[in-house]
DNA sequence: TTATATTTGTCCACTTGAGGACAAATCGAT
DNA sequence: ATCGATTTGTCCTCAAGTGGACAAATATAA
C-alpha cells in the first residue's frame, strides 16, 4: 500500500494542500462545505498526517513522554505491594492522547544512575516532546527536574506534595483525611488514633491537619497522645501500633498513614488478639491491591490517578496549541472513599 | 537552550555532516580516532539525533508500538485478577528499545469497536514504526492482523498458541506442563487429575500433552477419567473440580488449566474438607497475584512475559536494521516453576 | 456597482537528517 | 613515485508536512 500523503488528500478533494492542512489543523477559516468534502477524502483514503512531518516542519509534536521510576516499574508486578499507580497513569493519559490526536511514550528512568541528566536530555532532545509527565517518585528529584528545565519543554508532576516547577495536579489529601476520619466519627467512634506518614512528605502534614479539623468540626478534642508518628514503613507501623494498642485506653479506631502502615497495624492487632473491625476499626491511604485482598478488606482512599494524569495531558496539550508555554497551576482533585469491612461501629 | 543538530557537532569535531552521521549510524568505513573525536563531541554537547528527521529522510523510525486490549488493561488494576502481561511486557520491551536507542510507544485498543482497523491503521499511518508488538488477545484478532497486513509494518505476536502471519514469541506450553507434572510426580504422587483448558486455545492440547508425556516417562499409565475439561472460568473449574473430588478414588494432586480454575478447586476443596497441601496437592499455570496471595500460595508455571518482549524487540529492530522483512519465527522460551505451598507429598 | 471582508490558493522557505554518487584526500605497499 | 585501496568530504535530492506572505476568488454589505 502506497503511502497516503496530505498530497492525495488534496487532489482527491480538489483543493489545495494548504485546505487540507488547515482542516487538520482545525484552523477556523474553513467552511463547513469545504471542510467536510475534504474531511471524507481523508476517511475514504484513511489519510493520517505524518507525525515525524509534523514535528520538523511545525511546532508541535504530538508526543508526550511520562518518565516514569524503574524500581517502582518492577516492584509494580514483582511483589504485590505495587501500587499500580504507574498503569492507572498510563491508562488515563492514553485515553487522553488518544482523544487530542496524541501519541504516549513511556520512558523508564533509573534517579540511582550517574546517567540519569544525561539519560532525560537525549529522550528529550531525540523525540522533542511537547510535553512530559512525572510521576513519584521522579516528580520531586532535582536531576530530572534540572534537566526539564533546562530542556525548556513543559511538565506536569502527578501527585506530588511539594511545590516546585511546573504544573502540578494532585488530590486533596486533607479533605481526604477529613473524609476518612468523619467515617469514624459517623459509625460512633470517639477515641480515633492516628500513626501519621513521614513528615518528611507534605501529604502527611495535610493528612494531619485533616484529621484534626474532622474533630474539630465533630466537637471532638484532639487527645494529642493519639497521634503517633509513622514513617510510612512496616517496621514504624508495628512500632507505632505497639504504643496504641497496648494502652488500657486503646482507641476504638484507627487512621492509618498509608497502606504498608496499615498492614503493619492489622499485624499488631492479630497478635494482640484485637479483632478488625469487631474491637478496632482501621483505615488507611492508597489502596493497593494489598488492601484490597488483606482481612477483612480495608476501607482506604483510592487517589484518582487516572483522572490526574487525563487532566496532565489536558493541560500539556493546550499548553502546547498555544504557545508551547505551561502555567503554573495546582490542580486539586476529589479522591474516592473506598468502605470497605475494616470500619466498623465501636465495640 | 538551542537546539543541538548534527551541524553543531560536526564544527565542534571539525568534520563534516557526513561523517557525524556515520559516526552515528555505525557504519564501518570510519577509522578509531575520527570516531572517538566526533563521540567526544556528542557527548560534550549531549547530541542525540532529532528522531523526526531520521524518520522522515532515511528508512527506519526508531518506533515500535505494542497494541494493548483496552479491556485488559482496565481489568489489570482494577480487579485483581489481572496477570500483570502487560506491565512485564511493557517491562521488558522498554529496557530492549533503550539499548537499541528505540522507543516504545503503548497504545490501546478496543476489539470491540466498530472503528478498530481505522484505530490501528491511523496510528500506523501517523507514527510509521518500525515493528508492532501485539499482546493477547490482539495477536489473535484478524481484523488487527489485517491492518498490519496491509500497513506492510513488521509485527511479533507475544503468548500467542495459534500460528498465523508475522513472527512468534511465547513459552513452551507442552514443556511447562510435563514440569509440572514430574514435580508432582517426584513427591510421590501417582493419581493426578488435570482440569484442561478450554479446548479453543491451542496452548490447552500443548499442556495436556506434556502432563501425558510426563507421566508416561514416569512409568504411568494416564488414568483418562482423571482428565476432566475445564474452560478457563471459574464455574467450569467447580464443576471439574466437583467431579474430581467427589470420587471415592479421589486424585492426590490436580492440575489446573489456569488460576482461575485453580482457586475454583481450592473453593471446592475447602467445601468439601480437603485441605492442600495436606490431602491434595495443587499446581496450576500463570502466576496471578490472586495465587500468590491465596492460602496456601500456589505452585505455578511464570511466564518470561518480559524476556519475550525483550526479544520480540530484538527481532523488529535487527529486521528494521536489514531490510525492513521480518522473518516468520516462532521462538520458545523457557518457563519458570514456582514453587509453592499448595504442593507436598501425597498423604 | 463598488468597497470590504472572508475564504481559498499559490509560492516559497524551513525543519533535520538519510542516502547516494562521486570527488578528493590520505595511506600503505610495491 | 605510482598504483590501489580506504577514508573523508562535497553536493544534491528527498521525506511530508508547517507557517507566513500575499494574491486571487468569492461572498457580503453599503
Amino acid at each position: 500500500m502506497r503511502n497516503v500523503t496530505i498530497v492525495h488528500v488534496a487532489e482527491k478533494a480538489r483543493v489545495s494542500v494548504k485546505t487540507v492542512s488547515r482542516v487538520v489543523n482545525n484552523e477556523p477559516t474553513v467552511t463547513p462545505e469545504l471542510r467536510e468534502r475534504v474531511q471524507a477524502a481523508i476517511d475514504q483514503l484513511g489519510y493520517a498526517p505524518n507525525i515525524a512531518a509534523r514535528r520538523l516542519g511545525g511546532s508541535r509534536s504530538f508526543l508526550i513522554v511520562a518518565f516514569n521510576d524503574r524500581k517502582l516499574t518492577l516492584e509494580n508486578w514483582r511483589s504485590d505491594r505495587g501500587n499500580n499507580w504507574i498503569d492507572r497513569m498510563q491508562y488515563g493519559a492514553m485515553l487522553r492522547c488518544d482523544v487530542h490526536g496524541y501519541h504516549l511514550l513511556c520512558e523508564l528512568i533509573d534517579l540511582e544512575s550517574d546517567q540519569l541528566a544525561r539519560r532525560v536530555g537525549h529522550v528529550l532532545s531525540s523525540l522533542r516532546p511537547d510535553g512530559v509527565i512525572l510521576t513519584p517518585p521522579n516528580c520531586e528529584d532535582p536531576t530530572v527536574l534540572d534537566a526539564l528545565k533546562r530542556a525548556q519543554v513543559p511538565f506536569v508532576r502527578l501527585g506530588s506534595a511539594q511545590a516546585g516547577p511546573g504544573a502540578r495536579v494532585r488530590m486533596d489529601d486533607q479533605a481526604a483525611a477529613r473524609q476518612l476520619t468523619e467515617h469514624l466519627v459517623e459509625l460512633g467512634h470517639r477515641r480515633v488514633g492516628f500513626v501519621t506518614g513521614s513528615a518528611r512528605f507534605l501529604a502527611s502534614r495535610d493528612r494531619e491537619e485533616g484529621y484534626r479539623r474532622a474533630l474539630a468540626a465533630a466537637g471532638l478534642t484532639v487527645d494529642e497522645t493519639l497521634l503517633v508518628p509513622g514513617d510510612f514503613t512496616f517496621e514504624g507501623g508495628v512500632a507505632a501500633a505497639e504504643a496504641l494498642l497496648a494502652r488500657p485506653d486503646r482507641p476504638t479506631a484507627i487512621l492509618a498513614g498509608n497502606d504498608e502502615t496499615a498492614l503493619a497495624v492489622m499485624h499488631v492487632a492479630r497478635r494482640l488478639g484485637v479483632a478488625i473491625p469487631d474491637d478496632l476499626s482501621l483505615a488507611t491511604f492508597d489502596d493497593t491491591p494489598s488492601v484490597r485482598l488483606s482481612l477483612p478488606p480495608l476501607t482506604t482512599i483510592r487517589q484518582p490517578v487516572a483522572e490526574m494524569a487525563a487532566q496532565a495531558v489536558d493541560l500539556l496539550v493546550a499548553a502546547a496549541a498555544k504557545d508551547g508555554k505551561l502555567s503554573r497551576v495546582d490542580h486539586l482533585l476529589p479522591f474516592e472513599l473506598a468502605l470497605r469491612a475494616s470500619t466498623a461501629p465501636p465495640p
